[in-house]
DNA sequence: TCATTTCCATAGCGATCGATATATAAATCG
DNA sequence: CGATTTATATATCGATCGCTATGGAAATGA
């Protein structure tokens, strides 16, 4: 049980949060093999032994990047998703909000695109924060799948609607976005692009899947 | 005017498209700055000086095996959208073929997505091959703008539909197909997300764009 | 055969990689 | 005040990075 209102020792030299937030800026950037412990100590203002003292390895330091990444920006992407009423509402607030924030800005401060979506470190040799972003991957998908799967339930959307391919068509529009945004697609362009998609949304959640019977124009849809 | 129908010399002791093709490999899966040339000389069977002799430098082999994977996979996901009679039936082949081109073969021997959608390099240092990626991915937005652009003077696409935001939409869902392809969904999971996305055709390119006059259900759709 | 040309195997170049040893500086505890 | 504890600054560590020099092997041309 220790107290330790203050800490024993000379006190660090550094935020720790800036210092977080310099690295993930870098990462998010360049990826994990093509940043190296000199970028970062360059971005983050302090020397490696300082590095390696507070964040143990760039390995670690990766990982609490990534989650830092997840906690500062997952909200402005997926907020609006989970406070929607509806299940078609949910999904437009995320591609709308997607087309918002995945634009680098103007800056250049930030990267374009989601460092979840366009992080390759599963492919970059270490094992450990491939699986780490593969479950940040997933965790989407099950975001989109529940809560599709509650407004079939509610009955926003046809009964014969195949939940999972259509989580996963969402899901993939929003990481598409991400790639665009990567290559430099602005706001304006990503939001025509949500706009779009929304207008299929009737067709796609109204129509049975594949070769089934189909359960045309149910009072399921909420036209227009 | 060297005729050389025999090079004078020693003659080269590997197949250079061979080792091109397990360079291609190695940089598909791992990216750029992951790839070392000790990697790519266990992968391709040489020594680097065999390497650096056929192939100049590591930048030069990544480009050079970036134009391989163009023209030996690229076929496989455009050629169908390329033969199809309609705006409609080009993107359906399109999507159905990334479904079943971009996962992995079970083998593993070649990794999931597109080498060109996945590659992150604009950000791994190396600015010339950032544009050469960049420019990859923009021809496929540019096939599409054109197919669409195509389909919609020939009536099968509403004249008001915006078709540069329809271009990014269906190129957005294929390069997502790339992202889950890549955490290991297989060919049935992205069929329906493909079949699912052409459930929405109608919706998407029938109705008129944003806020303007809404050029409802014209003679355009084929109808299902 | 022998000079020429080209390729391959070995070894190693300087630079940078991720990570640390050491010594000093700055704080708390007694 | 020391004694202790923690952080920083400097100077590396061995390993690996991308790349190449050197010399011998294997082909052609004369």
């Amino acid at each position: 049980m220790e107290m330790s209102a203050t800490r024993r020792g000379r006190p660090r030299g550094f935020d720790r949060e800036a210092a977080l937030a310099a690295a993930t800026r870098l990462f998010w950037r360049q990826g994990y093999a093509a940043t190296s412990i000199a970028d970062l100590c360059a971005a983050m203002g302090i020397a490696s032994p300082s590095l390696y003292a507070a964040f143990g390895s760039k390995e670690a330091l990766y990982e609490e990047a990534l989650r830092h990444y997840v906690a500062a920006y997952a909200p402005r992407i997926w907020s609006g998703f989970a406070a929607a009423p509806t299940a078609r509402e949910a999904v437009e607030a995320l591609l709308l909000d997607s087309a918002r924030v995945l634009p680098s800005d103007r800056s250049g401060k930030e990267p374009g695109g989601c460092m979840v979506t366009l992080a390759a470190v599963a492919g970059e040799g270490c094992e450990r924060l491939g699986r780490i972003v593969l479950e940040s991957r997933a965790e989407g998908l099950n975001l989109l799948r529940d809560r599709l799967a509650r407004g079939q339930e509610a009955g926003e959307i046809a009964a014969g609607v195949d939940v999972e391919a259509a989580a996963r068509l969402w899901l993939a529009v929003q990481q598409g976005l991400s790639v665009q945004a990567r290559d430099g697609a602005g706001p304006a362009a990503l939001e025509a692009v949500a706009r779009a998609a929304m207008r299929g949304w009737d067709g796609l959640m109204g129509a049975a899947p594949g070769t089934g019977t189909r359960t045309e124009g149910d009072a399921a849809t909420p036209a227009a």
